[in-house]
DNA sequence: CCTCCACAGGAACTGATGGCGT
DNA sequence: ACGCCATCAGTTCCTGTGGAGG
């Protein structure tokens, strides 16, 4: 007679677990866990040296593709060194901030003033010229005689916003020092990109680049040893069976060894296993683990899209494999079936590019000769996943 | 060999929003 | 009250292009 949600909980609460610290399942939540990066944060700390005799290290650039463990080691070794000199009186002041999150040069600035306690007042998060926050942020700088790092993570795609906007955003952060009287601004870079500084202006590189560490990929057997090592702290004792490891570790490691892919594909094998009671992680357990991850990402990315866009989607949908004009005018017949003005084939062409972008679409360049050229595109999603997601939205319900 | 299709995709602009300093 | 500044979705205008068909 118990409620079923009841009884779901119970199970769950009084079931097995084989996880027993969940934490170290994140790749970001690392206590002390070995990242076999001890090169690479021997070189992060040699740059960063000159702060224990109390002056200002050079300006540091690192490069690594996602998931080889640059934030994470430059992290750790900043705040190493922050505790040393907390007391001295050189202390530094550590300011990290990601550029793909801020996804402005404004809203960048702003995280930054923000952790150097400058409150709303003292830098509103909207309506000044960016010389002006800049300002600000150096004026605050100079007057608390900081000995401030500014950790800024992706800064490929600051760099790219920058260089469309024609801001000097980055010249005016290198040479920040020659603007102070008192304090420093050390510069710490962190990019997937290796090109990224051909981008950048002769003056700022020099200054940016004056040292750099590129972070190698991980190869499947590190990958396989830093799995190993969170495995024996997250989980009860020979619960991860061998090929289960060995799978996870050559899938995440055989394209971009992503080490941090890898650890989420362990963790969500184990959710996967003990919601169905399972006392081991088994190689089906991974693989269920890639499809739902996969599933998951396709089903929030659907859900985020405007109105538009979901209306494109469903255009292709309905001309499924068809080009950018069969799907242009399915996309104009929606429009009027849900009583919207349609927008511009130029705009739409744009979202068909940035829906592609995200992985949900797939278009191919096609020469026609005499017919011309076009985009064909296919869904690479089921038909009923888009439907599914799509009928909890009212303005939609009807063509779906 | 030339033409011309059916778009791709870059650049510059617009108008709304929101909030500043003076 | 006014001008200014940054940002964003969207528009307008534009140049570029591989190859079937003449």
């Amino acid at each position: 007679m118990s409620d079923p949600i009841d009884k779901l909980l119970d199970a769950a609460e009084s079931g097995k677990s084989i996880i027993k610290n969940r934490d170290i399942l994140h790749f970001t939540h690392i206590p002390n866990i070995i990242l076999h990066r001890d090169s690479e944060q021997e070189q992060v700390a040699q740059s960063l040296l000159p702060i224990l005799k109390h002056s200002r290290p050079s300006n540091l650039l690192v490069y690594g593709k996602p998931g080889t463990g640059k934030t994470l080691v430059v992290k750790k070794v900043l705040s190493k060194i922050q505790e040393r000199v907390e007391k001295s009186n050189f202390p530094i002041k550590l300011v990290y901030s990601n550029s793909k999150e801020e996804t402005t040069l404004y809203g960048l600035l702003v995280s930054l003033g923000r952790q150097l306690n400058l409150n709303e007042k003292e830098l509103p998060t909207t309506g000044l010229a960016i010389s002006e926050v800049f300002k600000r942020l150096l004026n605050r700088i100079d007057e608390e005689k900081l000995n401030a790092i500014f950790v800024i993570d992706e800064i490929d795609y600051l760099a790219q916003v920058a260089l469309k906007t024609h801001n000097d955003i980055f010249y005016n952060l290198t040479r920040a020092n020659e603007r102070l009287k008192q304090g420093s601004l050390t510069l710490v870079g962190i990019s997937n990109d290796l090109t990224f500084k051909e981008k950048l202006d002769s003056r700022v590189i020099s200054s940016l680049g004056e040292e750099e560490i590129v972070f190698t990929n991980y190869n499947v057997e590190q990958i396989k040893k830093i799995l190993e090592e969170r495995i024996n702290e997250a989980f009860i004792e020979n619960s991860v069976e061998e090929p289960a490891l060995n799978l996870c570790a050559a899938l995440a490691g055989g394209e971009h060894g992503d080490a941090r892919r890898a650890i989420a594909l362990i963790r969500v094998a184990g959710e996967i296993a003990e919601r169905q009671q399972s006392n081991k992680v088994t190689i089906e357990h991974v693989r269920d683990a890639t499809k739902k991850m996969e599933e998951d990402k396709e089903e929030t990315s659907l859900k985020s899209y405007p109105l538009h866009e979901k209306l494109v989607i469903l255009a292709i949908l309905k001309a499924n494999g068809s080009s950018t004009g069969e799907i242009y005018s399915s996309y104009k017949n929606l429009c009027k079936v849900v009583g919207r003005d349609e927008l511009t084939q130029r705009r739409v062409t744009q979202m068909l590019s940035e829906i592609e972008l995200s992985g949900i679409i797939t278009g191919r360049l096609i020469h026609q000769g005499i017919h011309g050229r076009t985009k064909k595109y296919k869904l690479t999603v089921s038909s009923e996943m888009i439907k599914n997601t799509f009928k909890d939205d009212l303005t939609l319900q009807d063509i779906v």
